[in-house]
DNA sequence: GTGGTCTAGACCACT
DNA sequence: GTGGTCTAGACCACC
């Protein structure tokens, strides 16, 4: 798997969000071990330091536990997951559709809108 | 008109945005004469420095002209206005659909949900 | 103002439950404007590092706001401060009661027992 | 018995505790043999060089004795089972009281406080 | 000037 | 070996 930072966004935050993207799409399975923070850090090219934080980030979440002087894996309960899913695509759509609202579209235009795009 | 700042983005380009959403929604009319820098930043209750930032960075989207020893205005052209208001939002669209994808959604799903939402 | 450490707990965690001692105490008032970073950590005998880190922290709690590019205040909203004051001390009084229960007192042997103490 | 361990204390440490309070509770005869480390271990689902140093541990209070190539008892000392109750019980109360003053209560409204508590 | 982030390297406690 | 903390020093964006 590959890392790619964009230079506007904290580091540490990107790693976070693609994270629980992965998280979320089921590319690292629930209960399933996490690499040491040291090669993650190195997989991802940065400091284990930020790595860390990123890490420790994740977990308020409760998309990751924490095993003291095992490892970090992550949470076994698939509600915690799917309820992250949910609110993220949500807050995603809802914030969505308020932002073309403020430029006039009504629900319908934006549907027809989408519906155009090809990708 | 009220202003909001949320603590994570930086004001001027909080005010950019605002700036940009009014020109587009009419809001500000075209060839309209803006209010000083002094008291726009007093209306928002942000710092002259960050209000003149703030301008000076629309100023580059062509939305906004200077006059020297005059003022600043809204421009004339409405096809920058409409060309800047297709771009806003096919980037919105865009960016919104790609994010949905990674999640796993087509675009049909995507746009159920859509209609789902009570907006 | 001192600052003495212990070496068990992180000192950025100890940084964090003293300034909000010092906030539901009063001896920073509501509104109050904080140090820079650097001086309080200079005057806690900290790295900058960890000094920001426990300030990180405190702002979860609402207790504390920043100002970006300007500093940090104390919140001006005196209902956060009081309720923190108060969810704080019953914490306290539930875990010291539980304990107590645990070892087998009632709770008149335990009120009975504090007024014995002189301190 | 069950065994449930937070994620911020050492887990070590969380054991000692625990099995104090066993002995102090009496749920522990005095002279009662304990079990093996390995068999405590699995019973607390722990690693048993985590159950091993938190045997090590208790030992130095003198509440559990070693019997070499026999196992490990609880002590038939009773005396040391009921100062080690007070002294625990005794840090436990002044810490509390402590706590509370430097929040501004006095002793009387303390008490008043917890007479309130319902537990 | 302010807060925020990142790197580098060290040390510690826990399993 | 693991995660967690701390120091040191640098750089950046913002006000």
């Amino acid at each position: 798997m590959s890392w790619k930072f964009d230079s506007v966004n904290p580091i540490f935050k990107q790693i976070v969000d693609e994270l629980i993207i992965r998280i979320i799409k089921g590319d690292y399975k629930k209960g399933e071990k996490l690499a040491s923070v040291r090669d993650l850090a190195v997989e991802a090219g940065v400091n284990p330091n930020t790595m860390q934080r990123a890490l420790a980030e994740i977990e308020l979440t409760g998309l990751v536990e924490t095993k003291r002087g095992d490892g970090r894996y992550i949470t076994e309960d698939s509600d915690i997951i799917s309820k992250f899913k949910s609110e993220y695509t949500n807050k995603n759509a809802v914030q969505f559709l308020e932002k073309m609202k403020e430029f006039g579209f009504t629900k319908e235009e934006i549907i027809e809108y989408l519906e155009k795009i090809d990708i």
